[in-house]
DNA sequence: ACACAGAATGCAAACGTTTGCATTTAATTT
DNA sequence: AAATTAAATGCAAACGTTTGCATTCTGTGT
């Protein structure tokens, strides 16, 4: 037994000892008295930096190993005036479009070396302001935004850009920013949809959604807009509601909606969103109408749920990961250029998915 | 013009000048100078320290803002050994449950100062690894986790605790390790949904699941044994499947079931999953049988389809926000009490939510 | 006017890296 | 073998805070 002792504290070096007995963190400082050279020479090595011999990398990253030590990327964020962490704001992460464009942003980011700080605005720009900053008080290297629904001025932003710090935009952005953004076509979305409505026969199309205050919903207007002009079918006669986007704000508007048109009941309702969509279908469903045999139903970004309801909601997808890479790429690219200057504008097709509710 | 400039620059100390000229960020060492004070009492008003007088500190919170001050947590960080910041482990962000049981962390967490490092372990324990190391590097004030289905050992884990950064497991939780936990009482949950099914006139109800290697599982099915045990029912006579918890492998387990049981189907299948649920309830309705005429259905999760779908899914409800806030709640005690031992488990009760599928 | 306590502020080191420049060591050429 | 170049490592400052201890103020009681 002592002889086990005598050979296990043989192995160990009075440094090590040291380190394990105290509570203090390993560093690269033990490192390097370990071996006898210095934290530069560690700091490199553990880099991969290109002048430091190869039997000496290996030297480090076993003493490493051996010492159980952990870089502190604190220290290491804080010399280079940077954070290894990007930031990312999101009105609700629960919404399943955010949480899919925050897995695809990570499927960039994580293999580049940055983690994200998820912030949530709740939709308030104050929430968002503070959100920045934190954001801003950690020394991101960078900024994601898609930015809330009360938004209408852009001096927080602008705060994070006098920082130095890149910043991208996606899905609900402001043009009126000089920032690289990566957008949904919101237009030809809605486009494709009321198109394929019309070609199932419909005359008569209402129109429902959030508030068209906010670029993406104008837009899915636009497109639904632009269809139904070309098809020589005046908008502006159809009813069109912008409510909160919600199932309960679709059911309070449809009830009442039902009662004073119920010998005048458009052909079809789009929805520019599946949860509006899904309300409408349930104050449709509890006044005895058939979908789509008596009116036909679309809504807006598959949600999970749009396959799983009946009649299945014709939607369309978005490709939510696909946006988060696309925001994550443009952010590297900022981060490369240094200081250079390369905004740049990615717009993404989505695609019109075809279910139940509109196959009349 | 030329007095408008001069009493511009009136205005503006040389300090500030320099530091509007120059791209460097401004320091509480810029604060002090402007006031020819040290730093020490600038951070010490600006972290209202209560020795230092108050019209001192009204004078440093003025000049902080003429300056554009925006504080570095990454130096505070440092010097103080560990961040203002949490890392959440969650195996995917896009589940319903996860999502909401991270609102409900940050809206305890946020107001007492911390913010959120997210990551996804993806089911994959060596994720789960690497998303350790990372902020262990990171020196996170705490680490929150719930383990990925693969995850049986717990080195990973016990080097968080070597670091002395407090964990608090929730959800999928490890009784072997000895740190704070929350936990959803699965076992009540199941038993009670099991109860409601017998007295709805069921005599016989297979189960269906996740791996019983996972706690949550094996758990969900010890309820369901229980009801059945106390009702004189033999559980082992009836059918059970483990899967993958997904619509499809539920799909695909009920296919050939229907095939095999045309004769013989039970009276219910409780799946212990709400998307399994779901599978089974398409594969049931193919085959052309009613819900819950023919035969009843339960889920257990609440995701949110199982209001939205026809028929509504009876399921059980896990307050997942109610789940966050109570882990956050524990984890800001064990940072409270540094290194005492103050190791707590929660377990939260829950509901039981009867809907259409079970209605007969 | 004096000592004294308490309030307010200053001093200086520390946190753990990174990095430009200087120096040493090794390899190559003359 | 000396001189030259290239490769590898060392030196020391810097990043922006925080904080224990020391010092300087301010007002009070004698």
């Amino acid at each position: 037994m002592q002889t086990f002792a005598f050979n296990f504290l043989y192995l160990l070096s009075i440094q090590m000892l040291y380190i394990i007995m105290s509570k203090k963190q390993v560093t690269i400082q033990d490192i390097a008295k370990e071996l006898n050279i210095t934290a530069s020479t560690v700091s490199r090595a553990l880099n991969d930096h290109p002048k430091i011999k190869q039997s000496t990398k290996e030297l480090v990253q076993n003493t490493a190993k051996k010492l159980n030590y952990q870089p502190n990327s604190i220290a290491a964020s804080l010399r280079k005036g940077r954070a290894t962490t990007v930031g990312m704001i999101v009105p609700r992460i629960n919404r399943h479009f955010f949480s899919n464009v925050i897995t695809g942003v990570e499927s960039v980011l994580n293999p580049a070396g940055y983690n994200l700080i998820i912030c949530q605005s709740e939709e308030s720009i104050e929430k968002e302001n503070e959100n920045i900053n934190t954001l801003i008080a950690n020394r991101v290297g960078g900024v994601l935004i898609s930015i809330s629904i009360e938004t209408k001025t852009f001096a927080h932003l602008e705060r994070v850009l006098s920082h130095h710090i890149p910043l991208v935009m996606f899905d609900r952005i402001a043009d009126e920013l000089d920032v690289s953004m990566v957008e949904n076509d919101d237009v030809s979305g809605s486009y494709d949809l009321t198109k394929h409505i019309l070609a199932k026969g419909a005359k008569t199309i209402a129109w429902i959604g959030g508030p068209r205050s906010s670029n993406i919903y104008q837009n899915r207007y636009n497109g639904y807009k632009k269809a139904l002009e070309e098809a020589g079918i005046n908008p502006k006669a159809m009813t069109c509601f912008e409510g909160s986007i919600t199932l309960d704000s679709a059911l309070d508007f449809i009830r009442p909606f039902i009662e004073k048109n119920k010998n005048n009941m458009p052909d079809a309702i789009f929805s520019a969103s599946d949860y509006m969509a899904m309300g409408v279908i349930q104050g449709l469903q509890e006044a005895g109408y058939k979908i789509p045999e008596d009116i036909m139903i679309a809504g807006y970004s598959n949600e999970p749920f749009a396959e799983l309801i009946s009649p299945k909601l014709t939607t369309v997808d978005q490709f939510s990961e696909e946006m988060g890479r696309a925001t994550a790429k443009l952010l590297l690219e900022e981060i490369e250029a240094k200081n250079e200057y390369i905004h740049k504008k990615t717009t993404l097709k989505p695609k019109l998915i075809i279910r139940e509710s509109t196959d009349k």
